[in-house]
DNA sequence: CCTTGATCCTCTAGTCGCTAGAGGATGTAG
DNA sequence: CTACATCCTCTAGCGACTAGAGGATCAAGG
């Protein structure tokens, strides 16, 4: 049984943080020790190590849920947790398309910058172009 | 001179982000119509193109404002713009191999469910395993 | 002139996932 | 018994919008 701040260190996740997991109903409520404390048992710090991993991937909180959701209950199908992990890898691979672009089309505007004053600036000049 | 609909629709830029731009200092309080309407010159459709032309671009409100001044001041140097668009790419740039870690892994623990019960599914086993 | 429907106004509050701070209680070590 | 660390709750802030309430104004048709 850890307080809050072990199981902070435990699991990366900050204090704060871990208040607002259990606020969103993601972490049930702890025991607490009679002044009111928090204390955490394995199964929390295991819980929490589920979210912070997730939360590295990349999903969002609401879809972390559903993922807790189905973790609690292993006789459901797993159809779910593949619909939510395929549609977040289809998110991923757009937002990778369009962060290749921007690369490209920021570089491009970088390079073509050869100081002096703002007012022959490539840079400026090509946030200035309307076309996208 | 456009209402701001029209504004809107010339630049892609909704109605309240207009006015939400205008709050913030990125656009100057236009002229008003006797009734209070606003109302834009080129001038200001031009520095909406700019602004979502940056925003498109991935620059945050502040860089767009440091962007927005040197454009309005031609006469000053433009290394400014210069840096902000360098550490704006180097910022992309890590979040593209973060993403692209991100995509194989998820990739990898999507490729591995084979449907069946939670309690088998590789999705939910490999979000439990502590090591991110 | 009157009505209808579109457009506009201001203001407040909500989104997401935290983070920071106030103001106070409790725990632990010397 | 005094420090200092840790914890508590509560509220507000971040960035970049977005949504909605409640009301004023405009343009067109009858």
């Amino acid at each position: 049984m850890y307080p809050i701040g072990e199981t902070a260190k435990r699991t990366g996740i900050k204090i704060p943080t871990i208040r607002y997991y259990e606020q969103e109903g993601l972490l049930p409520p702890p025991r607490r020790t009679q002044s009111g404390r928090r204390v955490y048992a394995e199964a929390e710090v295991q819980r929490l190590a589920f979210i912070r991993h997730a939360r590295t991937l990349g999903f969002e909180l609401t879809d972390i849920r559903s993922l807790l959701d189905l973790s609690d209950n292993p006789d459901r199908s797993c159809g779910e947790a593949d619909r939510i992990a395929r549609k977040h890898l289809t998110e991923i691979e757009a937002r990778l398309a369009q962060l290749r672009l921007l690369k490209t089309e920021l570089a491009r505007i970088v390079k073509s910058c050869a100081g002096g004053k703002a007012a022959e600036c490539r840079i400026i000049e090509a946030l200035a172009e309307s076309a996208g």
